[in-house]
RNA sequence: GCGCUCAUAGCUUAGUGGUAAAGCCCCAGUCUGUGGAUCUGGUUACGAGGGUUCAAUUCCCUCUGGGCGCCCCA
């Protein structure tokens, strides 16, 4: 008598069926293969963290209302990670003395939220996150910016279809600490900064907040200036200043980016990043300076699909051999074992259905070429490899096959 | 946490105050060795609870679940 346990996965969360896992290996590799050509190295750390790790930089309010935290059987309390940059800055602050820097180091891991999903966002989510650590200068930007672009160009989107915006964090604090506005000021402003874009009404909100009008003069600061030179000259021309560009968190302290679709379906970043030179400093140790970002699955993988960049999926098998009867089944199975030992990638079908369902399912599955195996092949030691795509038979003897296949193989 | 919206078969969708239809999928048979097929047949649904009514899948309420937006943004 006992309740049906639903099949539908826990809210927010995905699972990955053979063809969205297809999608997703897809877009890993195009992230990996980008960072390895950059020279960074792949690291991994557990979804489990001390919660301290957070409260430390994120803010209370954000880690009790929108991670996931329990207590342990020991009453520690731990939270399933919300980001990876301050996983990564343990890492490297636990390691300072034994590392040579500059450190380059990047990651895919899964991470938690808990909030409603929506459109780009869900509740898990993966994201490449890549990170350099111990460069002051502006060349770590730089380079952030260009495995940013050619990762986007890798993955087939051209110049028009995205936009990199840049801002200083600090320069856009001291701008208004100029101004004469008070911490918590500047704190709201630049919330209503981040807003600016969606709301039609921001002149009049800035007036409730100060009860004046307010219109700070915000520059482009000289790393801007720099920066923008640099990329440009690296030839990199969808980037522009945007004063109106601040990240949510904390712990960036100079310049932050973030890419944008051109595409007006996908309002959301998908990237940012930046500077935050003193993120390693709440481990007691001395600051290391460092620069990184974060690029999400689910936002990717939208951006993909509206610019019909998603790739085709591809049956593992590209070979069927379909048995006329189970007689057959011995010799078909070491037929296989042959064809897999010299390169092929072949299923055997034992459902001992008739040779023409087996055919029609094996074309279903996706399978590129189908042998049968009964009395005449193995008398003869002939066999008819059909083409699927091609519509076309031809008869080879069995030390031709491999290379009947690799030759008329399509991809 | 708030708002809008939706809920019919495994999937995508029809439809009605008198318990429901189609396509695809799946299964079986047909065709009995090369049929991405044909033909035949079959399984399976109104998310849950309550109310109005002679009668609710249909109207109303609550709940649950999904989608989208807000908040927040890692």
């Amino acid at each position: 008598m006992s309740k049906k346990i639903g099949t539908e996965s826990y809210k927010g969360v995905r699972d990955f069926f053979p063809q969205e896992q297809f999608i997703q290996d897809y877009i890993f590799f195009v992230w990996e293969s980008t960072l390895e050509s950059f020279g960074y190295e792949k690291y991994h750390a557990s979804i489990l963290e001390p919660t301290e790790l957070y409260i430390a930089k994120s803010g209370e309010e954000i880690v009790n209302d929108q991670t996931y935290n329990f207590k342990d059987r020991g009453d520690r309390d731990v939270t399933l990670r919300p980001e990876m940059t301050p996983t990564v800055a343990r890492m490297i602050a636990g390691k300072r003395r034994e590392l040579s820097f500059p450190v380059r180091w990047f990651s895919i891991p899964n991470l938690f939220r808990y909030e409603r999903p929506q459109r780009g966002r869900l509740r898990e989510h993966w994201q490449l996150n890549a990170d350099i650590f111990g460069i002051e200068n502006i060349e770590a930007e730089a380079e952030m910016i260009q495995i940013a672009y050619k990762i986007l160009r890798n993955f087939g989107l051209n110049d028009s279809q995205f936009e990199i915006r840049i801002n200083d964090i600090s320069h856009l604090a001291q701008t208004l600490k100029d101004a004469g506005l008070s911490e918590i000021q500047i704190h709201q402003y630049k919330k209503l900064l981040d807003k600016k874009d969606k709301i039609d009404n921001f002149d009049e909100q800035v007036r409730n907040l100060f009860g004046r009008p307010f219109y700070p003069d915000i520059k482009e600061s000289e790393s801007v200036e720099a920066l923008l030179d640099k990329v440009r000259n690296r030839g990199i021309s969808n980037i522009s200043f945007s004063p109106n560009l601040v990240r949510g968190f904390d712990y960036y302290n100079g310049i932050v980016f973030e890419v944008f679709s051109t595409d007006p379906e996908n309002n959301r970043s998908i990237f940012g990043g930046g500077r935050y030179d003193n993120l390693t400093s709440i481990f007691g140790e001395e600051s290391v300076p460092a620069v990184g970002f974060g690029m999400g699955d689910v936002t990717t993988r939208d951006v993909l699909e509206t610019y019909g960049l998603l790739p085709n999926y591809e049956f593992p098998a590209i070979l069927s051999i379909c048995p006329l009867n189970d007689a057959f089944y011995n010799y078909s199975s070491e037929l296989a074992q042959d064809l897999r030992d010299s390169g092929i990638s072949v299923i055997v079908d034992y459902s001992g259905k008739k040779i023409g369902d087996q055919i029609t399912k094996a074309i279903k599955k996706g399978v590129q070429f189908i042998i049968c195996i009964g009395e005449e092949e193995i008398n003869r030691k002939k066999f008819t490899i059909k083409i699927v795509n091609k519509n076309k038979e031809k008869t080879v003897s069995l030390n031709k096959i491999t290379k009947f296949v690799e030759k008329n193989i399509s991809r």
